[in-house]
RNA sequence: GCCGGCGUGGUGAAAUUGGUAGACACAGCAGACUCAAAAUCUGCCGGGGGCAACUCUGUAUCGGUUCAAGUCCGAUCGCCGGUACCA
């Protein structure tokens, strides 16, 4: 395959824009508001096995999309920055001593020049870290806020804790049991944390999402994970004993349904209610169910297991005796962790009663509940004053009944829990509080910021739980801000979580000493007009980042309510891979290809199909941008990852496939060898380059690249045929070229004799009336079926369409000797008879 | 189970408001150039039937609406992502 020089090209206008600075950006008042754009990619963290082939994608696309906007006359900005705190650099210190700082910035180095290898158009000068003191010194200024507002607080309670990360993890943090970093088991442990308390902004949260142009998916799964139900808390009264059990439930019309309640295995009046009689049953259920990790009690465990405790409570609506359960299906964290059970019209308190022969009642009809619960609508039974009703009536008619007697009251509840914030790590930024024995829990003040990390000599966690800070006396033992008396450090260090919060804010301003970010500047850009990036931020860095966000708009320092007005996942890059008949995958390295269809596994000689899978290093199929970019240059790396297919879906990679655009830029380059002349274009190319302007326009401005690169690739097919260069065909072809494709696309801009840079020019215009065709192929159909096709000058008429189509010989073909019922002619496009 | 999304050639994919299904590529086949190969250029390329003109059929499956359905509606099957004892 015959090369272009890009190996010479790409590093020479990479200089080119570096020494000339063309991506700086500055806040310049002449850019009308609508002609400033904050695009913004997720930033990436600096894992020492460098980039794949998945983030060049977003950043590709937001790319072409800034080069063009910038063409197009907006002010852009495009920052780019690292997110670089991480376990990952910690735990390669306590592997090998080095220093996570040295790991870290050697990373970013990397990281750095890969990037710029691919040609992005970033705003280098506002890089951040997030990792710096001079970041995270307004990281921690940004958690003194929360923390001064009520939003912070510690707690012991049991929490979900890695034992491999020597870590707390948020709930949104496991996956099926395991965490979300390592995969090891999560347990349970009670270790003092400090927790957010996003609970508090649940219903902003929610509400605010209706606002935003973000993928119905995304929005779907934060509302989900928000969780929100209404319901009732309604009050239990205990025999023999002057306590009281509330219990939340989103079905108080079926109270009169309730017979039995279950108590969750941590709920604190446990101890209470538990009788003599039932003590050791008991106390051995709770033993077995403390032991259970949570992939046991939820995933594993569908058998609904627990004990009786012996005691009884008056259910409020009809005075019946019933009895008090303890299992462990109720969890502790959801509501009051008790619930009232009406096994006729819930599925879990069906399978329950079942199991301990409880009596299941129907309250509702519309189901049979020998079968199963009813968890349908239906006319109440057997509900005293509610029956006749339907659910919703029932609903409101017992609430208000509930809290006219002052038995219960309408409630809300949330799946959200708050956000456990605290890292029982080094790598992280430390949390700005002192314990002072007499002042309790002071903020380090504002001016003393940033609290850096110390030196360490072991990045080994304490056995006993608590961060390796804890073992440097000289930097635990502080005073107190307040008292002066002799105080200690927080030893804990923030979540991952917490320098990706608010980045989009600090590259803004991201010299700014005196303050996070100056507001003027905030009111030139934000909100982030355009965020793209992978979906497995939807519920975390998403939901946290607006969390924050709506925190520093109620505090004032920030002047929108959102801050990401529209995101865009890009598909997973994905690849090939093969699977054996039972489903388990074959590195790629262990199939031999016997033809386009067959596949077989080496070791066994049995056949495989050849699938699609994740990258990953187990299946030796994952692709590493350098070797491509060595191999075909950064811009058929980008034209590729565009080319693939459309920019949300997710696609398999195909080096094979790469030979196409490679071989397209392959002719640009050659096509720039023929003679140039200034003579006017034949018309026949001059309309190809109006279609071709038209589509990659409309195409880029819509992000769907794909589409965009193949029309060029029908231009150049169209320019390829021609002997000669036309100068100003090929400028306008080389402008649209440019955002795609720009190393090539400014030196053959060069070559043309032009004053560099292609990237300070004025996006091409076209010519509507260049577009259109005089001549127009009309179909002609018989009944639905195509039977011809005429040449037709744009714009006949219907009467001159319809006889021109009836004249057709291959028509009356087919409608000899039938009736014609019908004829339908639209203009420009087709003809339908309908004969019988 | 629930929520969200997707099913189009050998492969990646196009199809703007319902109006020629498969643009543009990859792979394949044939030819040109070449001593030869690579590269390049040209042509063919959903399936069945036919020497051919042509014809039947085809967008996961079944059904519906319409002059006309990949596109709209209903049901079913399959795949992907999320979530799951949240009362």
């Amino acid at each position: 395959m015959s090369k272009y020089p890009f190996t010479e090209i790409e590093p020479k206008w990479q200089k080119y824009w570096e020494d000339n600075n063309s991506f700086r950006v500055e806040e310049d008042p002449s850019f009308p508001p609508e002609k400033r754009m904050y695009v913004l990619d997720m930033f990436p963290y600096p894992s020492g096995a460098g980039l794949h082939v998945g983030h060049p994608e977003g950043y590709t696309a937001t790319d072409i999309y800034c080069r063009y906007l910038r063409m197009n006359g907006y002010n852009v900005l495009h920052p780019m920055g690292f997110d670089s705190f991480g376990l990952p650099a910690e735990n390669y210190a306590i592997k090998t001593g080095t220093h996570p700082k040295a790991t870290t910035e050697k990373n970013i180095e990397h990281f750095t020049k890969q990037i710029k290898s691919l040609g992005f158009s970033y705003d280098w000068s506002r890089e951040i870290k997030t990792h710096t003191p001079e970041y995270y010194r307004w990281t921690q200024w940004i958690f003194l806020q929360l923390y001064k507002k009520g939003l912070a607080y510690e707690s012991s309670a049991p929490i979900n804790w890695c034992p491999s990360c020597l870590t707390g993890l948020a709930n949104e943090e496991v996956n099926d049991g395991t965490c979300d970093r390592c995969g090891a088991q999560v347990e349970k442990k009670n270790i003092r944390q400090w927790i957010l308390k996003i609970t508090e902004y649940a219903d902003k949260l929610l509400e605010g999402l209706d606002e935003l142009d973000w993928p119905e998916s995304i929005k779907a799964m934060q509302r989900n994970w928000i969780g929100r139900s209404t319901g009732a808390d309604v009050k239990f009264k205990i025999e023999h004993l002057d306590k009281e059990l509330t219990v939340y439930t989103t079905r108080p019309d079926t109270l009169f349904g309730a017979t039995y309640m279950v108590l969750s295995p941590e709920h604190p009046l446990v101890d209470a209610l538990t009788t003599d009689e039932h003590k050791s049953a008991v106390e051995d259920y709770l033993r077995a169910a403390s032991l259970k990790s949570d992939l046991e009690r939820t995933d594993l465990a569908k058998e609904k297991t627990g004990v009786f405790s012996g005691s009884y409570a008056i259910n409020p609506v009809n005075e019946q005796k019933i009895p008090i359960w303890i299992a462990d299906y109720v969890l502790i964290s959801y509501g009051t962790g008790a619930i009232m059970a009406v096994p006729g019209h819930d599925e879990r308190d069906w399978e329950f009663a079942k199991v301990f022969n409880l009596p299941i009642i129907e309250v509702l009809q519309g189901g049979n509940i020998d079968e199963a619960a009813f968890t349908g609508d239906g006319l109440h039974v057997n509900s005293g004053p509610l029956d006749g009703l339907g659910k919703q009536e029932a609903i409101d008619k017992i609430t208000a009944w509930l809290e006219g007697q002052e038995l219960g009251e309408a409630a809300v509840n949330y799946k959200l829990r708050d956000w456990i914030f605290s890292r029982q790590r080094y790598w992280g930024e430390p949390i700005p509080l002192v314990h002072c024995p007499d002042c309790g829990i002071v903020p380090v003040p504002e001016d003393q910021l940033p609290l850096t990390l110390p030196e360490v000599e072991s990045y080994e966690p304490s056995g006993t739980g608590e961060s390796p800070l804890a073992r440097i006396e000289e930097w635990v033992n502080t005073s107190c801000p307040v008292c002066g008396k002799a105080a200690k450090r927080e030893t804990n260090t923030m979540p991952q979580w917490a320098g990706s919060c608010w980045y989009y804010l600090r590259y803004l301003d991201p010299m700014n000493e005196g303050e996070f970010v100056n507001e003027a500047v905030q009111d030139y850009w934000m909100p982030v007009d355009l965020y793209v990036g992978g979906s497995e931020h939807a519920v975390l860095h998403l939901l946290y980042a607006r969390f924050w966000h709506k925190v520093l708009f109620d505090l004032g320092v920030v002047k929108t309510s959102e801050p990401f007005e529209r995101l865009i996942n890009q598909g997973l890059i994905t690849s090939f891979a093969y699977q054996r008949p039972n489903k388990s995958l074959v590195p790629v390295d262990e199939v031999e290809e016997k033809s386009e269809t067959e596949f077989i596994e080496i070791a066994t000689g049995e056949s495989v199909i050849q699938t699609i899978a994740k990258m990953s290093k187990s299946l030796k199929n994952v692709i590493n941008p350098d070797d491509i970019i060595a191999e075909f240059g950064a811009d058929s790396m980008r034209l590729y990852e565009m080319f693939m297919g459309p920019l949300r879906v997710s696609k398999p990679w195909q080096t094979k496939g790469l030979t196409g655009v490679h071989r397209f830029l392959d002719r640009v380059w050659r096509a720039a060898e023929k003679p140039i002349t200034s003579e006017t274009a034949p018309e026949s190319l001059e309309k190809v380059l109006h279609k071709t302007i038209k589509k990659v326009t409309h195409d880029t401005a819509e992000l769907e690249f794909n589409t965009a690169i193949s029309q060029m690739m029908i231009f150049i097919n169209e320019q390829f045929k021609s002997e000669k260069l036309y100068k100003s065909v090929w400028e306008r072809f080389l402008l649209l070229l440019a955002p795609y494709a720009p190393h090539i696309a400014e030196e053959l801009w060069e070559k043309l004799g032009n004053e560099p840079s292609v990237t300070k020019r004025d996006w091409p215009v076209y010519d509507e009336a260049m577009t259109i065709e005089n001549l127009v192929t009309v179909v002609i159909q018989v009944n639905g079926k195509l039977r011809d096709k005429i040449e037709l000058a744009r714009g006949t008429d219907k009467a001159e369409m319809e006889k021109l189509a009836l004249a057709s010989e291959k028509v009356k073909a087919h409608t000899s000797g039938k009736n014609i019922i019908k004829v339908i002619a639209v203009p420009d496009k087709l003809v339908n008879i309908v004969v019988k």
